[in-house]
This record gives structure tokens, C-alpha cells and sequence, in this order.
DNA sequence: TGTCAAGAAAAAATCGATATTTGGACTGTG
DNA sequence: CACAGTCCAAATATCGATTTTTTCTTGACA
């Protein structure tokens, strides 16, 4: 899935720079991406950005409609609902394969980065979320994929964590997801996994991944009832 | 992930098309795809190719490499092993949903399109696969996985599905699949579907898959010992 | 005869410009 | 004052041409 190889073309930096601002969340979900002011912020030809987005759309990170533009992927409580079961179920699956068939080396990874998680603080000073935060986040949960051996698969839990960070993002920001030991819960799921328990680890990872969830949707429906309104 | 709405632009015309193609085994695994030919062939700019061709690589059905363009995606015997892993997990995974919570309408459906692809013979007289049946079978699949009311997921699995496609199709012109009653595999996950049999069904459909699989494995390694080299 | 390199041909990436479409402002009417 | 139709500006989709990069050809040289 990841297209990172030698020479980097202009159309791969620009997909790159683009998907750092939205999984970066500097774009509010649901606006409209503006092709001519892209291509002039990054000195491009309008082929060049649109490309680039349609990969994105092909991400689900960007929505494409015909004859009307490119608009950042639209989050609905519905649609968050439906990528949390989607995600529960192939991250679940991932991880009892790896617990299953991982090696001892990808057991040492799930360690090691699981250690380096736990040693970044979530957040700046400034309250917001630290960007080497993100980072080993995704590392972590990457690796925990990592070990069942079946590429494809990995890629698929990969995208689908991706989409899912863009709520992440937005409801770090917005409902500010109280009361909960987020670190405690990477350190159970590590534990569990490297212990090989499968039931166990599988378990702690599916409630590591709806608790969030849980959290927008609370935060959402004090807002309006609506499966189809926009989060934010 | 399916984008067809309202009104058909050059580019998606283009893409359906290229895509019916490769789905239709009209262009080899692993050739070049000549995005001048095409330009001139459906009398668009190649920008427009360009695009419909991203979109393509984007669902896994073409490789692109930066600076050397695009390719029908290669088919190995590694790939398909791993491509097959990842579809017996998700699509098991989706029937297993479904069964669990498909309604009846959806079961209605099940026995509808089964009915349709048991009444659709597989071979034309000319002993090329029928394009109906082919129709018919990709119908049949959807439906069994659509009752799972996730429509990530679903997705997903067509997606795999549709990569599946390239190697089904190669298969049966090549290794020729021999001694396998099909229709009766298809019975047997049908029947076991409605009875609302989750273990006997997804096995049933887990065997399914893997058949196809198997057979073109054999078929490759009679000709070279190594995963890496191209099936056709 | 095999290897390597310069140069030509082909293909890919990018650009700048044009044709269409969309969304909204404007205006005259009931 | 609400509403419909028209017109205009912004944005999208598409095109044709230019710039790079890769690949192929060919010929000199060891």
C-alpha cells in the first residue's frame, strides 16, 4: 500500500504534505479542498495536486465528488460507528494472527515499541497533542499488526487506523476524552500480547479501540441526534 | 468506496472501462500499461488516463512505479498465498456478521442470487468463461457478505474480491481447475448460509476459496520452484 | 566477442491554457 | 417581501505542449 520508493516525484511530495495536514487535522473535516490554492502554495501545476488528491480519495481521507471537488472526508457518527466495527474486527483478527504465528523478533518489537510509547508524553505544554506522540502511537499499534505475516491484511488495518486518526485527532481536540488511562491501556495490551494470550490481548485491544469511539459519540449526541450530522 | 453517482465524467468512463479490461483478462498480468494507446484509443488527453490509472493502483488492480509507469499488477505465487490469507480471514469474518445479523430480506437475496448463478452456465460453447456467470458469481459473493450491515468491511472484502478476479480469471484459462464441482461448493454455502450454520458455512466458503488457490499453486510449481516468479 | 557509453527515441511527469460546470449575486416581477 | 430567471465569478475537468527520465540503439574500444 505504501508507495515511498527511490525518487521522490513532485506528485508524491505533495501527497505526502497534503496527508500530513489532514491526519495533522489543520484541515477541518468536511471543508473543501482547494486545488489552485495548493498548487500555488507548493509551486505545482494543478495536474500535480490533483492527482495527489485522488490518491488521498482513494483513502478514504478525501471524498471525491464528481463535477464539484475534492472536501475532506465528511465525519459522521454513523460513519465512525461503521469504522470502529470495521476496525475492531480486522485488528482483532490481525493481532490473534500475530499472537499465533509472530516470531520472537516482532515480539521484541512489540516491546520495544511499546517502550518508547510509554515514554512520550501525550501531550505539549500547550495542551495539544504532540506530534512524536502520533508517531510512536502508530508505530505501536503497527508493530502489534505486524507479526501475522499476511501483508495485505496489515495494509488494510493500516488505512482503516489512518481514517480513524482523523477523528482521533478531532475529538482529542473537541471532547477531550476524560477520565481514562490511555497509557495503562497500551501497557495491558503489550503485556497480554507478548504474554501470547490471545483472548485476552484481543479483548483490551477491542476496548482500547471503542473507547474512543464511545467518547466522541457521547460527546456528539449531547450536540444533536442525528446519525448523519457532521462531528464537527 | 464505489464512486458511480450521477453524472459520468471522461475520467470515470475511462476508468471503468480500463478496469473492465483487466477484470476481463484482456491485458496480460505484469504488461505495461501504454497510457498514449489508451489516450488514443478512448480519444481523451492522457491526463484523463493519468488519473483513472491512479485510481486503478489505488484499489490494488495496477502497480504503479514512480517514473516508470504503470503496470497490470504482477501476479506471484507469494502474492496470491498472502492475497488468499487475507480473504479467507475478511471474508469469513463478513459472512460470519452476516449470518449473525442479517436480516431476512438479506437472506431472501442470498437464495435470489443463488438461484440466478445455479441457472447461469460457466462455460460458453467456445470454452471461454461466461461473462454472464461471471456476473452472476461476483452477485452471489456480494450478497453473502452484504448482510453484515458494515459497509467498510464489505467493501473491503469487494476490494479483495476484485483482486482476487485477476488471478481467477488467469486460472481458468491456464491451469483449468480441474475435477471441482463449483456449483455444488456454492450450493453447500448457500444452504448453510440461510440455515443460519455460521462454523458449517464460513468453512464451507473458507474451502472455497482456498480451492482456487490451490489449484493454480500446483500449477505454478509444476512449472518453478521459486514464489517470486509471475504466474503467466 | 563482450562491455560500456554516447546519443536517439520513447515514455512519464509536469505545466499552462481552454472549455464546462457550479454556486451565488443581482434584478425585475408578482 | 418572497421568488424566479439571468448573469457573473470561481472552480472543475480536460486538453495540448514542454520538460525530464528512462530505455533502446548503436558503435567504439578493450
Amino acid at each position: 500500500m505504501a508507495t515511498t520508493p527511490a525518487k521522490p516525484t513532485r506528485v508524491h511530495e505533495v501527497y505526502d504534505r497534503i496527508r500530513g495536514s489532514l491526519l495533522g487535522g489543520e484541515l477541518p473535516p468536511g471543508s473543501k479542498l482547494k486545488l489552485n490554492d495548493f498548487a500555488g502554495q507548493y509551486a505545482v501545476s494543478l495536474s500535480v495536486v490533483r492527482e495527489a488528491v485522488t490518491r488521498l480519495a482513494g483513502e478514504g481521507l478525501v471524498e471525491a465528488s464528481p463535477q464539484r471537488g475534492f472536501a475532506v472526508a465528511q465525519l459522521t457518527i454513523s460513519d465512525l460507528q461503521d469504522l470502529t466495527r470495521t476496525r475492531v474486527l480486522i485488528e482483532t483478527l490481525a493481532l490473534a494472527e500475530s499472537i499465533k504465528h509472530g516470531d520472537l523478533a516482532w515480539e521484541g518489537s512489540v516491546i520495544a515499541t511499546h517502550h518508547t510509547l510509554a515514554h512520550t508524553p501525550m501531550m505539549t505544554a500547550q495542551g495539544h497533542v504532540d506530534p512524536a506522540f502520533t508517531l510512536a502511537h502508530r508505530a505501536f499499534h503497527h508493530t502489534l499488526l505486524a507479526g501475522c505475516g499476511v501483508s495485505r491484511l496489515e495494509g488494510i488495518a493500516t488505512g482503516l487506523r489512518d481514517c480513524a486518526e482523523l477523528y482521533q485527532h478531532w475529538s482529542q481536540e473537541l471532547a477531550g476524552d476524560t477520565g481514562r488511562d490511555v497509557a495503562a491501556e497500551h501497557r495491558l495490551i503489550a503485556e497480554l500480547t507478548v504474554a501470547r494470550d490471545e483472548a485476552g490481548a484481543t479483548q483490551a485491544l477491542r476496548e482500547h479501540i471503542e473507547r474512543t469511539t464511545a467518547a466522541l459519540v457521547r460527546y456528539a449526541e449531547g450536540l444533536d441526534g442525528t446519525d448523519e450530522r457532521a462531528l464537527a
